[in-house]
DNA sequence: AAGATATAGTTTGATATCCAACTATCGGCA
DNA sequence: TGCCGATAGTTGGATATCAAACTATATCTT
């Protein structure tokens, strides 16, 4: 995590090389695929930043917020509502369920299957996240602007559910 | 890369979970944060799809496109420029000049740089890979709409400008 | 009921990425 | 001239992620 170019302090330039501020993006600059990574990696770090207080990783905040949605959710189904591979929560399962915050129990009538609950302490560690995210979301709507942002929203969740 | 869910065929019920297509997802739903990743995965994964018959790594896109537009460039200003480290370069740049897309020549007047420019066989991958994107760019037109367009897009940039 | 097919979660191997430490070189200054 | 702090790029160690293969269990089909 925590990617992006950090401080953005002043830029020098190589003699021989352009002014770092000079370089061109050409079709880059009003490419909504570029400019859509670029906002997300700033907003990833910004919330990372945000969240280290709190001593977690940046990743685990929708997966305790789904997870707390919906009690005795299984592995399968948070990895679909997270967007991420199931492979992926296996490692963030196991972390989350050694540090008690999150709960696994054997389904009876599916030994296949987990179903998962925060703990109180999970609880705890969501509120407490809950928080930087309210903050991180304000400044966000502060950016973007009261007027725009159910547009901007809206755009958002289309592109995610139409693009193919 | 190509994350996300995939085929977003009919999602099934656990009999003890909830059904996939009622999982909620609290202020998930309307936050910034994580409808912003989701629809970045999603033109991500779009994108990959596209670009993988002309046999690149989506990555490469963005990296090929900076070199042409600032022959000469140095790594270190690659790196700002795309928004990400300079050691992430490293391998990357090592395959594009092995398959003789990137040319990377040594800087008189500093020998710890490198100067890089595209051969012409890097010149007409990103080409092949501009057709690819400009599709991708219309797609994503279609689902924006003209009229938001704009607005979105420069939503997007004060984001990646402006977040603390 | 037996075999075939599907599903839940884990494991394995790959890639992309970060950060910090490293090597070589540069540039200033005493 | 010779050292010292900055800079260019690489290396090494860590994490996150995916896809495919795997194990165990469940469900369907005949």
């Amino acid at each position: 995590m925590a990617r992006g170019r950090g401080d953005a302090g002043p830029m020098r330039r190589g003699r021989n090389g352009q002014d770092a501020e000079s370089i061109k993006f050409g079709p880059l600059e009003y490419w909504v695929g570029f400019n859509l990574r670029m906002a997300q990696d700033a907003t990833f770090d910004a919330f990372s930043r945000r969240s280290k207080d709190v001593g977690e990783k940046p990743g685990r905040f929708s997966t305790l917020v789904l997870i707390a949605r919906n009690p005795g959710i299984s592995q399968t189904e948070l990895s679909l509502a997270n967007g991420r591979d199931k492979s992926s929560l296996t490692p963030v399962l196991e972390d989350l369920v050694r540090r008690g915050l999150v709960e696994r129990k054997r389904v009876r009538s599916d030994r296949r299957a987990y179903r998962l609950n925060l703990t109180p302490s999970g609880k705890a560690t969501l509120a407490q996240l809950m928080r930087c995210a309210r903050r991180h979301e304000r400044n966000l709507d502060r950016i973007i602007g009261a007027r725009d942002r159910k547009r901007f929203l809206a755009a958002l969740k289309r592109i995610a559910a139409e693009i193919d």
